[in-house]
DNA sequence: ATGCTAACCTGCGCGC
DNA sequence: TGCGCGCAGGTTAGCA
C-alpha cells in the first residue's frame, strides 16, 4: 500500500472530482476486503459528498448523514473511470456519482477496506492513533517521553500508530538513515538530541514525497486516471547489497519483524 | 502490560 | 512458455 503520502496524493487526486456529487449506486462486487464491506455502505447511496480528508492511511470521505472510510491496504487504489468502461479483475468497488463518473476501487491483494462510520471519533479504527506526523504536535520531543523505557527497536517504534501514524516501511528506512539512526536500537536508549533529528527528517521525508505525488510503486494509479507517482530519489529502501549513497560501504538488509530493514553500518550508529 | 508471530490475498521475479 | 518459493506498501488478533 501505498504509504501515507500516497493517500494523501490519492486524496488530493480524486478530491475535486467527488466533491459535491451525490452517489447514485454502490456496486460491491467483491464484499471480502480486509474487513467485509458491511451492507451499511449502501447507506451513503443517495447522499451527497461533503468534504474528503485523511486520518492516517485512512481516506475519510463525508456525507451528510456518515462516513465512508477507505483504507488501501497494500495494493489498493482508488481512481475515476467512465461508465461504459468494462470492470477489470480486482475492481472490487464502484460508487456511480451524478457527474456520470465513477469512483472505482482496485485491490488485487484485498487487504484494504471501505467501512461506514456515523462518526469517526467513535471508530475504533481511528480513536487510538497518535498524532499526524505533520502536525505540530508530532515532535522529537514526544518521540523522546513515548520511547523512555522501551526496549522495541526504534524502528518498530517509529512504525507503531500509537506513537505517530503514516510511517511505513519505506519511509521508516530513509527517515533513519536521513537521522544516522541505526533500526535495530532500543527506542529507550536514544538520546533527546537524536530524536530531534529523527522527527524532523520523518516531517522532510514524507513533506518531500506528498510535493513529489509518491513513490512510484507498481500498483498505484493517481485519481484522475494519470498514474501517480513522480520518481522518488530512496537512498536505502530497496537497496541491500547496493553502495551506500553517503559512504564506501555496503547497504545491509534485515528483517525485524515480517519486514525487510535496509541501513548502513557505518553511516547508522 | 509487552512483544512476537501468523494471518488476511494475489502477483511477480527468481532459481531450477 | 513449467513449478515452487519467497517476498511485497498494512494492520490486527492471538498467544507466550
Amino acid at each position: 500500500m501505498p504509504e501515507l503520502p500516497e493517500v494523501e496524493t490519492t486524496k488530493r487526486g480524486v478530491e475535486p472530482h467527488i466533491l459535491d456529487q451525490t452517489i447514485e449506486t454502490v456496486v460491491v462486487r467483491q464484499p471480502k476486503l480486509r474487513w467485509p464491506v458491511s451492507d451499511e455502505i449502501y447507506q451513503l447511496e443517495g447522499q451527497k459528498v461533503l468534504s474528503v480528508s485523511r486520518r492516517a492511511k485512512y481516506l475519510l470521505v463525508e456525507f451528510e448523514q456518515g462516513y465512508a472510510m477507505w483504507h488501501l491496504g497494500m495494493s489498493g487504489s482508488l481512481r475515476l473511470v467512465e461508465k461504459h468502461e468494462a470492470p477489470g479483475k480486482h475492481d472490487h468497488i464502484d460508487w456511480l456519482m451524478s457527474n456520470g463518473k465513477v469512483l472505482r476501487y482496485h485491490d488485487p491483494r484485498r487487504f484494504g477496506a471501505l467501512l461506514w462510520v456515523e462518526n469517526p471519533a467513535d471508530s475504533e479504527h481511528l480513536n487510538h492513533l497518535g498524532p499526524e506526523p505533520l502536525s505540530e504536535e508530532f515532535s522529537g520531543e514526544l518521540l523522546y517521553q513515548k520511547s523512555r523505557n522501551k526496549k522495541v527497536p526504534i524502528k518498530t517504534f517509529i512504525m507503531d500508530g500509537k506513537v505517530v501514524v503514516g510511517v511505513g516501511n519505506i519511509y521508516a528506512n530513509e527517515s533513519l538513515f536521513l537521522a544516522g539512526i541505526r533500526p535495530t536500537i532500543a527506542a529507550g536508549r536514544i538520546s533527546k538530541a537524536r530524536m530531534e533529528k529523527l522527527a524532523v527528517v520523518i516531517k522532510q521525508v514524507l513533506g518531500k514525497a506528498i510535493e513529489q505525488g509518491g513513490t512510484t510503486l507498481r500498483d498505484f494509479v493517481g485519481g484522475d486516471g494519470k498514474p501517480g507517482y513522480f520518481a522518488q530519489q530512496l537512498n536505502v529502501y530497496g537497496r541491500g547489497g547496493e553502495k551506500c549513497p553517503a559512504c564506501d560501504g555496503l547497504l545491509k538488509e534485515i528483517r525485524q519483524g515480517q519486514r525487510t530493514t535496509v541501513f548502513c553500518k557505518t553511516c547508522q550508529t
